[in-house]
DNA sequence: TAGGTTTACCTAGAGGTACTAGGCAAATGA
DNA sequence: TCATTTGCCTAGTACCTCTAGGTAAACCTA
């Protein structure tokens, strides 16, 4: 019988796809196998288990989206850079609502170590270089700006801001504005 | 064979237990039916199915933070007001980590239509009436701080602000220091 | 309080998912 | 070409969701 010639990483592509079709918790391991057209044991030499596949997902979409926000983030500084940042941020969560929300999974430790995360506090700082912000304040600012921004795209995700008229495209960029101007004037 | 008195609502205060214990992702009908002593199809005459059960914990713990929320904001303003807010809103996330996680879910419309998230929209209005904005600056500002508070906790949770040795509790502090300060001067 | 009605819980069973053990055959390389 | 590796298999366990249909406890009501 012939090979499919799956491996590790087809797996975590077409997971990453799934999830963003039908949601990261709905990727299963034997959605997946159906997926390739093998039996699901056969997944089990690739990857270690269902979690094991989720991590997979979760650190390639967090590389993804951090090649992403690099991107948009080059050449531009103050509040253009900010409004890239954030614009970057929603647009992946927009186009790839489940591969976002394995980004939002907890890694485990030695995961976690690898650099992951790590990445995008990085990028952050490098915005952060453009308003006038040094240790510890740079560090509760960016822990802020994570906040606000994966605040209000998992809210809009949820379908949290529906009940209400007011666009909630303008509301973000109101919401950037006031990070914008936030950041500027920091409170001593 | 004695009955075990099991109705909706004790089913849910049972959920919404186990949820805090064992994450709210993995309360399971079955679970459920072991911790009451009875066999899992039994519960089916109670609740429709698990998604009936999970939503039934949403809209309860939505009433319970609305409820703990209220009663912090009761006789403040400003921004003690805004602290208490704050605080109560992280401390129930804290202290009930998987009601928490229920509130976060979407709700089905007519659901969401019996008003348990409204509750939350409301009280956030009040609370900014001590603050000087109107429409739409108000309904932007609710979105802004719904998204901070949720964004920051559920990161805390999920582990996000481990790796640096900056104090979760200080950038919390300033957080909710930066909030009020950018509500008192709203950029135009 | 005896009758019938309601309903709380039961057994049985189908179907989905995660995962392990052990086997065979296709691909690899010496 | 033969040995080794390894990709995919079957078989089986365990847990979960949910339906259909049955029995007995609890509850009216006459």
């Amino acid at each position: 019988m012939a090979r499919a010639g799956i491996t590790a990483d087809r797996l975590t592509q077409a997971a990453a796809e799934l999830a963003d079709q039908v949601g990261f918790d709905n990727v299963t391991v034997s959605a997946l196998a159906r997926h390739f057209g093998v039996k699901d044991a056969s997944l089990y030499s690739h990857i270690r288990n269902a979690h094991d596949l989720r991590t997979r997902v979760a650190v390639q979409s967090l590389a993804e989206l951090a090649d992403r926000v690099a991107a948009e983030l080059a050449g531009r500084s103050g509040k253009q850079a900010l409004r890239a940042f954030a614009d970057a941020y929603r647009g992946y969560a927009k186009q790839h609502p489940g591969r976002y929300a394995a980004t939002r999974i907890a890694l485990d430790p030695d995961t976690a170590a690898t650099g992951a995360a790590e990445r995008h506090t990085e990028l952050t700082r490098a915005l952060l270089r453009g308003y006038d912000l040094w240790e510890p304040d740079q560090t509760d600012a960016v822990r802020l700006l994570h906040s606000t921004l994966h605040g209000y795209v998992s809210l809009e995700q949820a379908g949290a801001f529906h009940s209400h008229p007011r666009g909630v495209e303008a509301s973000w960029t109101r919401a950037v504005d006031a990070l914008d101007s936030l950041l500027r004037a920091w409170p001593a």
